[in-house]
Parts: structure tokens; sequence; C-alpha cells
DNA sequence: AACAGCGTTTATAACGATTCAATAACCGGA
DNA sequence: TCCGGTTATTGAATCGTTATAAACGCTGTT
């Protein structure tokens, strides 16, 4: 592969000038730089990044793990990421941990020895003992979705206990006095924000709020507790359900559905993370949605604002807020005769 | 950050023995190596991997481009991709090009630059001819599930046409002689591919099977298509439909059921790509499935074979044969009263 | 004719690792 | 005591680029 060199020489002149003219053309004669760029092309030379790296100590990348790619709200979380990277001209190295604390730990090896300029992480559990020592050593990280306790680090997160107010506020207001939250386990942050949001709304409403744990956030897991919902009588049953994510709601609206109850007539229903599919269920369903692109762009700006100026820079940690998105599921209907 | 020199010097021993502890520990003798391994955790020593692939002349990686990673197909192909670069300790870059040509086209410069061994991609349409000058520069490349048409590289793909033929000898066998396709449009060679395999089955087997094509591959797509189907007489209406995916299959499926048709006793339904959402179906799809993690394997396996000996390399364009998973939605059923 | 000033170009020293030939240290055997 | 043969370690060259200080060639002034 051709070098910046075999460039010079088939252009005679030195390799100094050619990297002038890659890195700052207006230095160059125009006549040199119409022949170095014609070098250029014709040898089908592409700057060696290594090579460049190397001098600037650095290289023109940050790294982004997330812990499912397929998730859509992490796509869009990257794409956002990706944005404000390429105003400035930096590649998003995206890793897909599984959530397998191996793959994270690898992964930040690799990042800090490719020598990122910084790195945005969405934390498989608790913030690995290995991440201090990666930011001790000076490459910034900023927390995405989760860990924002951590006070000597930028997060940016969305607040779910708000979540769960808009969810149960919207329902408590279309006249619900008995709800029903399904989700679970409750060891995830994110499933416990959203119940415990949920309940300080229906507490100050003087509404009823049972809770049903599920063992996961699937489709399956939704079986279970919907099929014992939907049996039992109309008036021992919850007139609405707050699911933590879409998929149980899927899962519900699915179940209940087959078990001749009405949506939202006998049940009404709302979701959490508005995915595709949320709007194009069988029922249209009503979720609260994250701005999730816009999770991504501010957590890159907070990192480049630490990779630009890392003494004058203070961790913030950035919480925004979800939105609800009110559809058929839990449209209010003519009172069954 | 610490360097190379400042673990030799930290050890009491030159560069040389440093690097050796890293690359080739049983070279060294053990005492020595402990002071050194010593050094390195003291200092929190990271090897720089830009220096590294200068000397080597390219980077322990392969780029991997896809059009779209939240689709579970990609995803799983990558995890195959990774599995087999894990065995040799090289990392995978992936990239989303999201369909976007101009994208693609950056990516495909980014990993150049930085000497990645090999490349794994996607197309977006037809290969670029910037791939050409990608590959005539010495990096290789393996195409994934399009673009097999291509002699000059390596590919894998999955038998679309078979694929088809599985679906509708699978709705023959079951007694349907009325079958429908559902998908489109057909400019996207996958559906033209299972249309025409279907096809080849029915004319076979001298089954009607009448074509309704769709603007796209999603859920809304389907509505239009499935509302008619619905409405029209039963005796006038196919008893089976083939779905170009999955999506268009839920589509259907949740429409007719709102039409108050029973599925599979009225209309008995295939899907195709076996997504997650297929099993969990109000009525569990019966679909086609792709081996999408041994896709992901086999295509890094070429790659590697080409890297390891580009001179005896021949290029292979490798088929594989999808496999139809049975559901509830093709179930036979008591024939109606 | 000498020189200051300017715009271009060049030579060279980094950057941080690997590699490999050369050297050093050590051992047992003659 | 010296030697051949290992085994361990070192020093220097090298990879492809950028940055920088010095050199160069003109022009216009004095």
């Amino acid at each position: 592969m051709a070098t910046i060199e075999d460039v010079a020489a088939r252009a005679g002149v030195s390799i100094g000038t050619v990297s002038n003219v890659l890195n700052r053309p207006q230095a160059v004669a125009p006549a040199t730089r119409a022949r170095v760029q014609a070098a250029i092309t014709a040898l089908g030379y592409v700057p060696h990044a290594a090579a460049r790296a190397l001098v600037a100590g650095r290289s023109r990348t940050i790294g982004l793990i997330v812990p499912e790619v397929t998730n859509p709200f992490f796509a869009d979380l990257a794409r956002g990421a990706e944005e404000v990277a390429d105003d400035r001209d930096l590649t998003v190295m995206l890793y897909n941990s599984n959530k397998a604390p191996g793959r994270e730990l690898r992964f930040l090896g690799q990042l800090e020895s490719q020598r990122v300029q910084g790195i945005l992480l969405t934390p498989v559990n608790q913030v690995a003992e290995a991440l201090s020592d990666v930011v001790a050593r000076g490459t910034p990280v900023v927390l995405l979705d989760r860990g924002s306790g951590h006070r000597n680090l930028c997060s940016v997160a969305v607040d779910d206990r708000v979540g769960g107010e808009l969810a149960a506020t919207h329902l408590v207001e279309r006249g619900h006095r008995h709800l029903a939250f399904v989700g679970g386990p409750f060891t995830v942050h994110q499933v416990a924000e959203r119940l415990a949001g949920a309940r300080s709304v229906t507490d100050a409403a003087g509404a009823r709020l049972e809770v049903i744990e599920t063992t996961g956030l699937t489709v399956a897991a939704a079986r279970a507790a919907a099929t014992g919902l939907a049996r039992r009588p109309a008036a021992d049953r919850p007139t609405a359900v707050f699911c933590a994510n879409d998929l149980l709601a899927l899962g519900v609206l699915q179940t209940v559905t087959r078990e001749r109850l009405r949506v939202p007539g006998d049940l009404a229903i709302v979701g959490y993370d508005d995915i595709a599919f949320a709007a194009a269920a069988a029922v249209p369903l009503t979720s609260v949605r994250q701005p999730r692109q816009q999770l991504g762009r501010v957590a890159a700006q907070l990192l480049f604002e630490e990779i630009d100026d890392p003494g004058r820079h203070g961790h913030r940690q950035v919480v925004f807020q979800p939105e609800l998105i009110a559809r058929a599921s839990t449209r209010v209907t003519a009172p069954a005769s």
C-alpha cells in the first residue's frame, strides 16, 4: 500500500509538503498542491490512521458501549452521539456488551488501548472498578442511562419516576380508580422507579394501585400476569394497567384480548419506551417515550466538553423528562351497558 | 499515560524485555517477568494500539458494516462474526450504514485508513466502485447477505428461493390450494426470490398463488392488504398467506383477527425471519428461519482464509439453506362445520 | 549590491511499540 | 581454567505520520 513517501516521490516534493496538503492545504502553493493531489489519487494513497494517532497521542475516535444493539433505544442513542461526533470529524466505535460484564471490561480495555478521546458507556451492572482506573488514567467517560449516582462522572439519563407519574396521571385523569402495575424484577432500577412514580400519583389521588411482579420484561412474562387479571370478576379487576415496558404491554394486550376483554373498554393499557410496535399494535398503545436521540447528543456534548477542557470541566448529571404518547389503548369509551 | 519506557525504567530492564513479557512471556526469566508485571500494574500501563499497529503494518481489528443494527438478523450475524474473531484475538468494529450509501463509503474509508485486516460488508445498493479500489489495494472484503453475484469476492447469503419453497411446500402439504403471497416492493431482491420460490412450488402442485404487493415490509403495510383479503367472501379468499417477512405476517394476523377471521382456521399464515415476536404473537407464527449467527461465523472464516493466504485463496459464494419453524399459525384444524 | 521580508519547501526529530542481531551471563564438561 | 552452548537481555532500526525550525528563492527597498 502506498505511503506518504511514495506520494512525495511521485509528486517530486518532500513528505512534509504532502502532509501539508493533507492537513493545511492553504499553506501549499496551488500548483504544488495540484501535483500532490494527482499523485495521491494516482496511487490510491490512504493515510495510515495508526501513524497519525501515534504522533497525535490519541486517535480520532470515541467509543460507545451499549448493552443491546438490537434495542432501538440504544440505536437511536448511538445516532444522536454520532451526529455530534461527526461535527468534529470523529468516528464512533460501537460495541455491544450484551450485558456481559466480561465483554464490557474487554471493550473498555480495547478502547483505552486505542487511545480513544473518550468513552460513552451504559454500564452493565454497577460501575466496574476498572472504570475508575480508566478515568484516572485520563480517558473521559460519560455514563448513559444508568449509574447517575456517580458524582465524579458525567451522566445522562431519563427520569423514570416522572415517566411513572406521567403514566399514572394519564390514567387517573381518565377516571381510573383501580390501577395495576405490571413489571419486574424490581431489582432493575428503572422498573422500581417507574413504579414509585406511579405510586406517588395514585396515593395522592386516593386511587388503588396493585403491583403484579413479573420475572422479566418480555411478552412471555406478561402472559401469566395478564391471564390472572383477565379471569377475575370485573368488580375485582383493575380498569387500567401500567406496564414497565412495551413488550409487557403488548403481551398483556394479546392475552386479555384473547380472554375476550376489550381494550380500552374493559382494560386500559399504558406501556413504556414507545417502540415501533407500540403504534402498530392491534390496539395502538399509549406509551411513555424517552428522548433517545437527544440523550445521545447531550452525552456526546458532555464528553467533548470534558475532552476540550478537562481542568475546568465540572461533572454533571443530566436528567431528561420523558413524554407520554396517548393512543387508542387508553381512549375513554362510553361505559359498557 | 505510562509508556513502555516508563515500565522498563521502573522494572530496571530494557524496553525490549518489557515487549517480550507482553508478547512472548516464556522467553523471559520468571523473576524478571514478575518484576515487569509488577511495574505494569503499578503504573497502570496500557499498550498503545496505534504504535503496535504501526510496526505490524495492520491493526488487530476487522470491520463490519451492516445496514441496520436494530435488526436482529444483523445483530446475530455480528455475534457470529465476533465469535470467530475472538478466537484470533481480533476486535470487530461495528458500523451502522443505515442504508445510506454516503455512510457506507465513509466507513469503508475509515476502515481502510485504520488498516483493518479485512471487512465484512452488507452493501447498501449495488457494490460501490469504491469497494473495488479497497479490494485492489489489498484489504479483503466478504459480502454479507447481498451481492452474491460478484465472482471476484467472497460472499455469504441465505437462499431466499429455497425459503419461499419451504413456506409454500409447508402450506401445500397441509392441503391449501389457494395461497396468497404478501410482500413488496419486488425490486427488493430478497422479496422477489421468496416469491419465485413459492411460485415454483404452487405451479408444480397445481395450486393457485395470488400476489398482493405491498409498499414495504412493515406492520402498517400489511393492513391494507389484509383488510382486502378478510372482507372477501370465503369462497374467493385464499386459505393461507405467505408473507415476505414477519412484520407483514404480524400485521396480517392482527388485521384479519380483528375482522373476525380465525387463524389458522380461516387463514393460515407463514412469516419469514423468525423474529422474537413471531413466537410471542397472539397466534404463534410459523416462520422461515435463517441461520443468522452461522452466516456471520462463516463470513468471518472466509475472510480469515483470505487474510491468511491471499495468494492461494479462491473466492467462494456460500449459500445457506433456511429452515421452516412450524407453529400454531399453520396448524391443521378440524374443518369448520 | 546587499538585505529584509515573505511565502514555500525541506530535513529531521519525535510518537510508542516490535523485531532481531548482538551481547552478556551462566552452566557443565574437558 | 578455558571453552562451547544455552538462555536472557539489550540496543538499534523500523513502521508512517506530524510538527517545527531552518533553508530557500523571490521581490522590492535601500
